[in-house]
DNA sequence: GTGAAAGCGCTAACAG
DNA sequence: CTGTTAGCGCTTTCAC
């Protein structure tokens, strides 16, 4: 921390006030006169006085932080994500601080506690599933909100796009484009806003009759790689997909690369549809036609309705739980053949 | 801020001890006996107690916090670095705080007298390259390192990759795929790290006896916007370059898309070699040929020095300036066309 | 080994 | 309008 050595006594002193009067100025409290609101000024001028944020941290019970639960850093999603985060909590006034948890749903809880002892509320953009351990956070006071991800039976708002809608229209996309063969490449079924995704393919086949081919429907990690390999083991199949609705543009990103590395051509060989629109998904190595999780509107509301919640109320229990859900949108581009 | 109620007192009257024993137990220091420590954990468990961080900032004078300034959060080279940063601070026990510049030096400066106040040091990832207002900053006792960039005259570490050795190496590898009409799209100049790799693609054309043409010479902010711009305004040339040595992978992005929209193909109508090896490098529209910034080791070097000289050394004036320039490497893909 | 007391720098009633 | 008086919750001498 900057040593700084001059405080608010020394304004005070300076200025032939109390430390108290600086200290309504300093907050802009009502009933300061003109003229000692000018002498203070000049005093802090004269010293180059800031005040210690620390102390008033701990005399105003807030600190003005956010903390951001996040489960990769680098991934292009949650760089959007954190993107729109902290321009809006830079305009409410609040500075984010970030953790990551690496996916590791321990990790996450014990991140949780500890930062959420440095913060006024927490953003979790990674979320464990198990609404008892998050619960028994709420119990303890921590504030929290979950963005892009969401618990059932947590009492705790949420703001996600909705992945059953998405998942629905772009397999539909697929359909329309004359595609029977559709195999899917998801996230992590234990995470809800993946299975959303999931349950959207199974409905748009079972409207247009279509039955779902199980050896084509694969899951794992959103990552790259995952992707990468998952794609590999689908067009090793004696009977390959010719389409593919893919759970997150991350994923689709390694499947592009495997397709890119087997010289299978998309879409010709293969038309790809993913999930979220990530910035880098107009510049993948194919242009990737994708649902618009509406990633900006996704980070500002949820800061928005947590600083709000935080204002309202200090009190947990007249807190009730907000459920913001976002409508998709189909983008399209190269990777499904229809451009 | 969380209020669980508990403090370091309550556990000192359930333990029938003082607050201080338990603030030494807590603080790892010696001489407390195993038997109060069993007590005292015992107390801390069933009071399911948290120190109060803020108060432990006040008092102990420092916060446990690295405040990370980036001039824009979604451009993947922060991305990356903030990846690293953020891995190597956790390591060492900080957490990161985040704040975005959007390039701009006066909202820079304020925020680092902001920021500055609630954090341990600061890391500039973007900075003014005014030296004397930085010069003052350290005056005014604030502590920082800049990263991925530098600025002559500033009595503050930095560490670097060596951007003249990394432009050289660029334009020689073209050079020796037969190219001899090279352009180059850089950064701005007055940012020293841009400047020294056109210097190093000067270097290279002079070397070989290549005269520079300076209608293909062009700057511009580092943004996948200006690439495209600048790629096509020099691509509208009636002379145009065989190939283009690109001042980062994010003017390259731009690039790309430009030449994808106008049908140039790269590397056959333009041969690319940009620098700094972001990770999204790999998987662009066409994999970019780039000088590795080795972003990884700039992030956990920064990280490493700012912290060792926060322990050694709490007094300014003897601090001494460290500057660590890493050499660079060139990464082969299919832009430059030699692959 | 342990505890009492005095802060860290600021804010928040409450008097005046 | 302004100052006095207590804290916020923890750490840190310095006695014992």
């Amino acid at each position: 921390m900057r040593k700084s050595g001059v405080t608010i006594s020394d304004v005070a002193r300076k200025a032939g006030v109390s430390a108290s009067t600086v200290s309504k100025y300093l907050n802009n409290i009502p009933y300061v006169s003109e003229n000692t609101k000018k002498k203070i000024q000049a005093a802090i001028d004269e010293l180059n006085f800031q005040p210690n944020i620390i102390a008033r941290s701990l005399a105003k019970q807030e600190t003005g932080y956010l903390g951001l639960l996040v489960p990769e850093v680098n991934n292009p999603f949650y760089t959007d994500l954190m993107q729109t985060i902290e321009a809006a909590a830079a305009k409410k006034g609040y500075y984010i601080i970030l953790a990551n948890t690496h996916g590791d749903s321990e990790r996450e809880l014990q991140l949780a506690r500890e930062l959420g002892n440095r913060v006024d509320a927490l953003i979790f953009a990674s979320a464990t599933n198990d609404s008892r351990k998050l619960n028994k956070l709420i119990k303890e006071n921590y504030r929290f909100l979950m963005v892009s991800r969401h618990v059932k039976e947590v009492k705790a708002s949420h703001v996600i796009v909705d992945g059953f809608v998405g998942g629905k229209m772009a397999v539909e996309h697929l359909i329309r484009l004359g595609h029977k063969k559709i195999g899917h490449i998801g996230g992590p079924q234990r995470i809800h806003q993946f299975q959303d995704r999931y349950l959207g393919y199974q409905n748009a086949l079972k409207q247009f009759g279509i039955p779902e081919n199980h050896d084509w429907v694969v899951f794992g990690d959103p990552s790259i790689q995952v992707g990468y390999q998952l794609a590999v083991q689908l067009m090793s199949l004696p009977e390959k997909p010719t389409a593919l609705f893919v759970g997150n543009d991350t994923l689709a990103l390694g499947v592009l690369e495997a397709c890119d590395n087997y010289n299978w051509s998309v879409p010709d060989d293969l038309a790809i549809v993913s999930f979220d629109n990530i910035s880098f998904s107009r510049l993948a190595l194919v242009p990737l036609t994708t649902i618009d999780s509406r990633i900006g509107e996704l980070g500002q509301i949820a800061v928005e309705t947590i600083v709000q919640q935080l204002r309202e109320d200090t009190s947990v229990l007249n807190q009730h739980k907000r459920e913001i859900v976002l409508k998709p949108s189909l983008v399209i581009r190269k990777s499904c053949g229809s451009l």
